[in-house]
DNA sequence: CTTGTAAACTGCACGGTGTAGTATAGGTAT
DNA sequence: ATACCTATACTACACCGTGCAGTTTACAAG
């Protein structure tokens, strides 16, 4: 039991690094089972085809994203503070190697398939938390958005622009102190449009 | 000649759309020859292997946004109107479902190799074009980004998250209409916060 | 600590299929 | 008659998924 958990997440592990390389199509599953250490039959006996082991990688990382990405509007809290928070929120993702490793193999896959891309989206619920948030705080006043959408989209814009996709491309995880800038430049010029306050 | 022109340019149409639905590896060189409506043997009289009517791909993509993408900072005009064009610039392309279809195939595939994306992005001098405008327009003194870096990247980023990426990811071109917003959008952000006048 | 056993794992060989690239024989326009 | 094309068959190889004989592991009972 302990040791057939152990062996599977190898398994998931080399496969997104096989894939990774070079892609779905073009991984052999006897490449797989090398990345992970592991006989090919192995991979088999947990995976019963390499489509499965494929979805099986995609609902890894669509509860690795509902799990890290969530956050209310609080009326008691400043709202700098809490946009400052809701950047971290999804920056945490973007800071996590891992993630980002398998961020970067599924994005390559499901770009070829838009019906699976907007599952994915779909799943993840991904601007969801961003909208909701734009929308709490302009019904209390704290913004001014009236579009709600757009505004989280533009929020989103900014953070992925320097947090995702470069890295996404490079493969070079962006680190801590660069997120922490990506994060506080973002706040600041959103809140130069919707706040209402200062400047 | 001008036949065997023709047919290249379907052979690469083919490749782009066959390549675009499976991947690389994921496509057979029979395939592409159907998609272009060509025998096999035309398309390795073309182009002597897989890889290199890949990299053809490529070039054609490259000289695709080199020549859309370029505008120089002109003090006789008013900023505003100008950031709207740099926007345009970029807009245009995004548009242009031709160059869309090609844009998520090549992206697609260069993910799964930085090196190569790292060289894409070199050779189309994509950021170049922003960060040179942003750098004249705070010399001049009409936008005050003493991080010239730093505002190109957030220019381009309010363009993508709406205008580039659901793209990549649906298949469904952004019409005239909707770039126009986008653009509109962007350049009001971006002027709340690294303008000089007028709010 | 030894022994027994069931489940999981390894390693390898194999069938069937698909693919890159070549070869060949002939067609068609200029 | 030259240059490009089609159609099709062929070679050599890689890959998915399975079968199987034998080994390792976890762990309970003596």
């Amino acid at each position: 039991m302990a040791l057939g958990a152990g062996k599977r997440a190898q398994i998931l592990d080399g496969a997104v690094q096989a894939f990774q390389e070079d892609g779905f199509a073009g991984t052999s599953m006897d490449r797989v089972a090398a990345r992970a250490q592991v006989s090919k039959r192995t991979v088999y006996n947990h995976f019963e085809s390499k489509e499965v082991l494929f979805r099986a990688i995609l609902d890894l990382m669509v509860e690795k994203v509902r799990h890290t990405l969530s956050l209310a509007y609080d009326s008691a809290r400043p709202i700098k503070e809490q946009l400052y928070e809701l950047g971290w929120t999804e920056g945490r993702l973007f800071v996590d190697p891992d993630f980002m490793r398998m961020a970067r193999m599924v994005i390559g896959e499901t770009m070829r398939d838009p019906i699976l891309a907007e599952e994915m989206n779909k799943r993840m619920e991904y601007k969801a938390v961003f909208h909701a948030f734009m929308e709490a705080a302009h019904a209390d006043g704290t913004l001014i958005a009236p579009n709600p959408t757009l505004a989280a989209e533009q929020f989103i814009g900014l953070l992925k622009t320097r947090g995702f996709w470069p890295v996404v491309f490079s493969g070079q995880a962006v680190d801590q102190d660069e997120m922490e800038d990506i994060v506080n430049d973002a706040v600041t010029l959103f809140l130069n449009t919707y706040g209402i306050g200062e400047r």
